[in-house]
Parts: structure tokens; sequence; C-alpha cells
DNA sequence: ATGCCAAACAGGGTTTGA
């Protein structure tokens, strides 16, 4: 089973890469951020045109996120639990049966945090805390979890080109990091890192000042997987070509394969 | 250091993003 995360930067924008991607690929789950449309509008026919079941959790003009899949979920539950204040479409969860049992697949799409002196980031330090306390529970099931999203985390210096111009940024911050560290500590393994230690797997790179042709990128989009998901973990990668196409979402997808 | 780019909403300029 392949599972992707893609921050498209706008369904509505996007479909024509998004279909087209989806015509080359052999994900089975892909997690999407960053729809930036209400489920009405959400273009669910073309998409299940190409054999992919459809769900999706979206708001108007920005965030909202979708999952599509090969098989239907057998559940789907919206919200990161926490706080009923908070309506930012950000969180989504879906259970899906398999031949070796079930896996419980989360599309995040954690918020930026920016600038720090701002409302904004004490945000999304509440928002990991949420995360992490949501996760806790999911453990105790002892479940396959993956946690497939738009993390807005830069782990380590070598997940950035030039980890100076970061600092001081939300995606970078010591309390950030460490908020993620404390998810690999409850036993999650990044996906991508378990398979190479390599430097420079981006998945994003600003749409300014040439980001993308100076490879002046950022490791932002993650796959947790809990130890019952990473002792399946086949392959990672990330499919960063989809950067160079027309007209393209400024993150690229990243991958893990299970072996379900 | 940041809004140089991009998208949504709306129908111009503001908000949001990382």
């Amino acid at each position: 089973m392949k599972i992707v995360t893609w921050n498209i930067n706008g369904i509505k924008a996007r479909l024509d890469n998004l279909l087209t991607w989806l015509k080359e690929t052999d994900a089975d789950v892909i997690c999407l951020q960053e729809i930036k449309s209400v489920d009405e509008n959400f273009p669910r026919l073309e998409i299940e045109t190409l054999g992919f079941h459809v769900e999706t959790h979206g708001q108007k003009g920005f965030n909202g996120v979708a999952i599509l899949s090969r098989t239907s979920p057998d559940e789907v539950l919206r919200g990161l639990p926490g706080d009923d204040e908070d309506d930012h479409a950000r969180f989504m969860e879906a259970v899906f049966s398999t031949a070796s049992g079930v896996v419980r697949v989360a599309c995040i799409y954690l918020p930026n945090g920016n600038p720090i002196d701002t409302p904004k980031f004490p945000y999304k330090l509440a928002w990991m805390k949420r995360l992490h306390i949501w996760l806790e529970g999911r453990l105790a099931l002892e479940e396959p979890i993956v946690i497939a999203g738009d993390y807005n985390v830069i782990p380590e210096p070598y997940d950035c080109y030039n980890a100076d111009a970061w600092l001081g940024d939300a995606l970078f911050q010591p309390e950030t990091r460490n908020a993620y560290r404390m998810l690999e500590n409850l036993g999650m393994t990044d996906a991508i890192r378990a398979v190479s230690d390599a430097p420079g797997l981006y998945t994003f790179w600003d749409y300014q000042a040439g980001a993308w042709q100076k490879n002046n990128g950022i490791r932002i989009d993650h796959l947790l997987l809990s130890p019952e998901a990473a002792s399946k973990l086949v392959s990672a990668d990330i499919d960063r070509q989809v950067r160079s196409w027309e007209k393209p979402s400024d993150h690229v997808p990243a991958a893990a394969v299970l072996a379900f």
C-alpha cells in the first residue's frame, strides 16, 4: 500500500496537475492539503472517474484537507479534538481494511505559525500539543497509523538549503522542532528519514526568488509511522519532478510504501 | 529582511501562505 501526502495549494488551480498525476500514480491513498475549497465545490466527479473514493474536509477560501483512496474507508473522522473554538479545517482520519488488517491514515495540515510574535505561533504549538494527545489515544489501539501531511516543520538543519535563513521562523523554532521530536518520541518513525539520511530531500520550494531553480528548498511534508506501520515500511520517496510542471504547487508529493 | 509569487474572494485590494 502506497500512501502519499501532497499539499496542492488549491484544488481548483491544481486540478489539471492532480488529474495528470493521478493517472500515472500507483498510490492507494492520497492525502491532500490546502484544497482551499468548500466540500460542495470539490471536483469529486473528475477524481472518482479515475477510480478513487473521495473524502473531503474543506472550508471557504483557505486550509482544507482531503483523502483520496482506491478503496472506500471503513470510517472517516473530521477535525482534531481538543479545542471546540478551532474552526480551521486541518485534520481528518480514515481507517482502511486490508488483507492483513486495518491501517489508520490521518491527513494533517499543521498551522504555519508565522509570524512568531503573533497569536499564530502559540496556535501552532497548541495544535501540535493537541495532535500529540490525539496520537497518544490512537497508539493505545496498537494499530498501524500513518500521519501524513504538511507539518510546517523543518525537523533538522539538513532539511533545508540554508538553515541560517530559517532562524526565527515558526517552521524551524526550537519549540516547533521539539514538538515534532516529541511525536517521534512516542514511537513514531519519519518514513523518509527511515530510508535515507541524505541532505537535500526537500518537499517545498517557494515561488519567489527562483527558489526551485536554486534548489532552495525545505522538507516540511512528512509521513510519521506508528511502530505497527513502521515495521511494514518498504520504501519512501519524494516526487520532486512535479515541481517543474506548468503551474505547479509549491509542494510536491511525498510517499511511503507499506507491506499490506 | 521579506510578500519578489500565487491563490481565493471578489470584481480591487486584502488575506493567507512559509
